[in-house]
DNA sequence: CAATTATTAAAGGTCAGACCTTTATTGACT
DNA sequence: AGTCAATAAAGGTCTGACCTTTAATAATTG
């Protein structure tokens, strides 16, 4: 008797309504960019009241399901959660669990090698363009260390999004956004022969990307980053939480 | 003139209540377990109505930093976000954007292998202990397709924690839950001969683990996952969505 | 006529207060 | 002691008013 009856649990309104829409969103039935009706109209629709409806479109704005803006010609959007979703909800594990620096680091070598090799045998020829583009940038060398490391980010993110994988390419991106918060962007590129070095590692992995050689690539990459932890992780109190 | 005016943007009142319980939780001044004030002496204290002290505690509630229960004795306690939480947006992520299965399969392939180095580098005694018990399991060839794959799961959980790297678990548990849901676990664990050669490659991954030799560990596991991926890569549409 | 400025309307944001539902405790009655 | 009813404490919901923000429109003016 008593077992026929658990795990009914009569939801929240606010928690039905938002499934719903939440399906309705993920499935494309509720297309991005189409306004959904406005608070009180979604009331009567949907037979709650007005504060349900507003918790309801919350939690999905929290989810990054809906963009809402005040005012007239504002309302909920529906919307597809991206990488900056994924960033924030990293953000809060990472600070939560007390996630450790080196962890970021770990995380990081173990997911671009492959990102790298994946660059290699996914890359399009728009996507050599943009990374050759971006290699003849690091030629000058009158750049300050501030745009050098944005030039950096910048080839790496390329070779990353070559890859054509959505979730690692989040990932990545999430963490090396927190990588970049933890370091203050203060990265050794000030000194010329880091510079010289980097250029021409950077300079192999394009080539084995170019060439379809993912092996390389991988490899490649993975020494790159080994030689940046080598760098990175003295400065770096070994406790050091993000 | 303009200038100085933009990005004062009034906040939300309950985003700014939220903001400030979120650093509280996430700093520890608000101890997980210990419960807020209720509602009602929320808006009190906050100086914001109880509708709004609803909405930042449903932010939170989405963001995993609280839980709520209704009743008497109820209310919200703080809560560091974990796995769940991750898995959650993870697979809010995938959904959204439509993310292959075989970019799944990519991510784990990417970091399993590094979870196995870091588990032969960090593995305790009690993890060596878990590893060998449910290693033993495996002997046990009578259990069915069900349990044996349940048993593998756990194999692979038990490898992965021993790693200690919290990031890299949490994105691991969340993108095999995500895989165990589009294969619905039916796996080719009927076959002997497959049988027979997992358990040949467990025992030999666990030997590098055991020996604490990395690349040992890495390399048998990216070998392992490679046959895996073939085994199972065949049975899924190449455009299968999650 | 064009540029600016006031007005209005449409939406979300906030509030106050009542009432409902769920759940744990307490107490009364076997 | 065990069961069942009453109570209390919390979150959940509703209503309806009002405030604030923002875009569109109308009025004004150089």
């Amino acid at each position: 008797m008593r077992s026929l009856l658990t795990g009914v649990q009569a939801q929240k309104a606010s928690n039905v309504l938002a499934d719903r829409l939440r399906e309705g969103i993920l499935t494309g039935a509720l297309a991005e960019g189409a306004p959904l009706p406005n608070e009180r109209a979604l009331a009567d629709m949907s037979g709650v009241s007005r504060a349900s409806v507003r918790e309801a479109l919350r939690l999905l704005e929290v989810e990054g399901l809906v963009r809402t803006r005040s005012g007239r010609g504002g309302g909920s959007v529906p919307h597809l959660p991206g990488a900056d979703m994924l960033e924030r909800s990293i953000r809060l594990f990472t600070r939560g669990q007390r996630v450790r620096f080196g962890a970021l680091l770990e995380t990081r070598s173990a997911i671009e090698p492959q990102l790298a090799r994946l660059a290699a045998l996914n890359r399009t020829e728009e996507d050599l363009a943009r990374l050759a583009q971006i290699q003849a940038r690091f030629e000058d060398d009158s750049v300050g260390v501030s745009a050098w490391t944005h030039m950096n980010v910048d080839w790496h993110l390329a070779v990353v999004v070559a890859s054509r994988n959505e979730l690692l390419i989040g990932i990545w991106k999430a963490v090396s956004s927190l990588m970049h918060e933890a370091t203050g962007l203060e990265e050794p590129y000030n000194l010329p022969e880091v510079r010289v070095a980097v250029r021409r590692v950077h300079r192999r992995i394009l080539d084995a990307i170019q060439k379809g050689d993912g092996e390389a690539a991988a490899r490649r990459m993975a020494r790159h980053l080994d030689a940046y932890v080598a760098h990175i992780k003295p400065q770096a109190p070994p406790d050091l939480e993000v």
